[in-house]
RNA sequence: GGAGGGUUGGCAGAAUGGUAAUGCACCGGUUUCGAAAACCGGCGGGCGCAAGCCCUUAUAGGUUCAAGUCCUAUACCCUCCGCCA
């Protein structure tokens, strides 16, 4: 959610953000609604003011007859409070409907474009693996392998369902593992945090009311979370926080959950679209300053990278185009690692900041020196997804044999073995 | 799932239905070579240049001119029983 008043000041820009994120919304609209609002506002706290001042005159008063008329003089007045209330509670209600749905500004560096093609390419890493024989794809290597039952998984779960058994149960292992120690180094906090949390949450990050139907509900009128985000940034909701305990850093570990409608066709096999997962999650909250975000942006960004790299893994990172970005972020970068048998990038993870959009939704706010009160930045990337990960470390790893090469770094958390066959 | 008790600032803790005491902690100042102590001021949130106004006693409603206080529902916490990893 943005400023109203920064909204009201600045129509231009706004209006030109949503342009930007192909995000059809009328500023005017608002504006008008805003002015609606304050100036209801406005009537009812004159009349609450009288009412305070009267009853208050009620109360000392000992003069009996002068009660009764004071009285009854406040019983319209209370009248006149109700029905005005009652009108501006629709009046707000329309107005943070579409609160919720003004974009966030995307940074001028965020590419145009309208979808995922107009992405930005702004680096690549690693050479493209080759091999002198034909490459298998993840799903063949790991039902080989005995890594996954994919069959298993459909009858149980049903369409993108999944077994990750022996090895394949192993090597997640490991890269938890791994992920574990990498992350610890960087300073983060570790977290596991309610994979089931109240659907009020959802609306901090954004993730409601665009995306009610990417969301597991349940019957209790809960969710499951589609990132450890989701209760990550929910942790300090409502607080405001000493300036001297920023930035916050965490790195939660929790299952997510996700419908993945819309992507019926996308991804129909494997592990690259699934709809329960496990990630470990990078957060911060930070001073309001955008430099701060921006630096700990690529901060984020450079440590997945690093990861990855540490994996020797193939990838390219790019920059998210203005229509590929949801309603929060300010700018996001995905790191994309190669995948050989399809001949592509695919999304391994992604470092994206907020500015204030998260923290507003969510009351995280700080005090600073000098004593004043203001919304926090957020900022959120991956550590590590699995099993997604899997695909692009078993068909780069992947030998003529059928085999694959343990990465040097998770050597240690297989029990030593080199080879998985 | 059942029975009972509870929820007021960072903490402790008051308030015959009459408009949220007080103490501790904390922050600033005076004092001091410096500190402690003492004293003065501040110490929930929002709006406003300010004067000031509004909101705030777990949450949402209701009764009332007026609600921390009365009523209803919900959430959370504690004790006990049941179940359970």
């Amino acid at each position: 959610m943005l400023d109203i008043k920064f909204i009201r000041e600045n129509k231009e820009i706004v209006q030109e953000g949503a342009r930007k994120k192909r995000v059809d919304i009328d500023i005017e609209k608002l504006i008008a609604l805003d002015d609606q609002r304050l100036k209801e506002l406005k009537e009812i706290e004159e009349l609450r003011t009288e009412q305070n001042k009267v009853s208050n005159n009620i109360a000392r008063d000992q003069d009996s007859n002068l009660k009764i008329q004071l009285i009854e003089e406040m019983r319209v007045v209370k009248e006149d409070i109700k029905n005005k209330e009652e009108k501006t509670k629709a009046t707000i209600e329309e107005w943070q409907k579409l609160m919720l749905e003004v974009p966030n500004i995307p940074d001028i560096s965020v590419p145009e474009g309208k979808s995922e093609e107009d992405n930005q390419e702004i680096k690549r890493w690693g050479e493209q693996t080759k091999f002198d024989f034909e490459p298998k794809d993840h799903l063949e290597l790991m039902t080989k392998l005995k890594m996954a039952d994919f069959e298993r998984g459909v009858k149980v779960h049903g369409f993108r369902g999944y077994y990750l058994i022996g090895d394949g149960v192993l090597l997640s292992f490991a890269l938890w593992n791994y992920a574990l120690e990498f992350f610890s180094k960087k300073d983060f906090n570790l977290v596991m945090p309610p994979a089931i949390v109240k659907k009020s949450n959802f609306y901090g990050t954004g993730h409601l009311p665009s995306n009610v139907d990417d969301l597991y509900l349940t019957q209790d009128g809960d969710g499951l979370i589609a990132t450890a985000e989701i209760p990550l940034m929910a942790f300090h909701s409502g607080e405001i926080l000493p300036e001297n305990e920023l930035p916050k850093k965490y790195l939660g570990f929790s299952p997510s959950f996700r419908r993945e409608a819309g992507a019926y066709s996308k991804d129909v096999k494997g592990l690259i679209r699934v709809n329960e997962f496990f990630k470990f999650e990078q957060l911060i909250l930070c001073e309001a300053d955008h430099d701060i975000s921006v630096k700990f942006h690529e901060e984020l960004n450079r440590n997945f990278e690093e990861f990855v790299e540490s994996l020797n893994l193939p990838y390219r990172t790019i920059s998210a185009c203005g229509g590929d970005l949801g309603r929060g972020h300010v700018k996001m970068y995905d790191v994309e690692a190669w995948i050989p048998k399809e001949g592509k990038y695919r999304e391994l993870g992604s470092a994206s900041y907020f500015h204030d959009f998260q923290s507003r939704r969510c009351n995280i706010r700080y005090k600073d020196k000098s004593g004043k009160i203001k919304y926090a930045h957020s900022l959120n990337a991956t550590a590590v997804a699995t099993p997604r990960i899997l695909v692009s470390i078993l068909e780069n790893y992947q030998q003529a044999d059928g085999s694959i090469k343990i990465p040097e770094v998770l050597k240690k958390y297989m029990g030593g073995k080199e080879f998985i066959k």
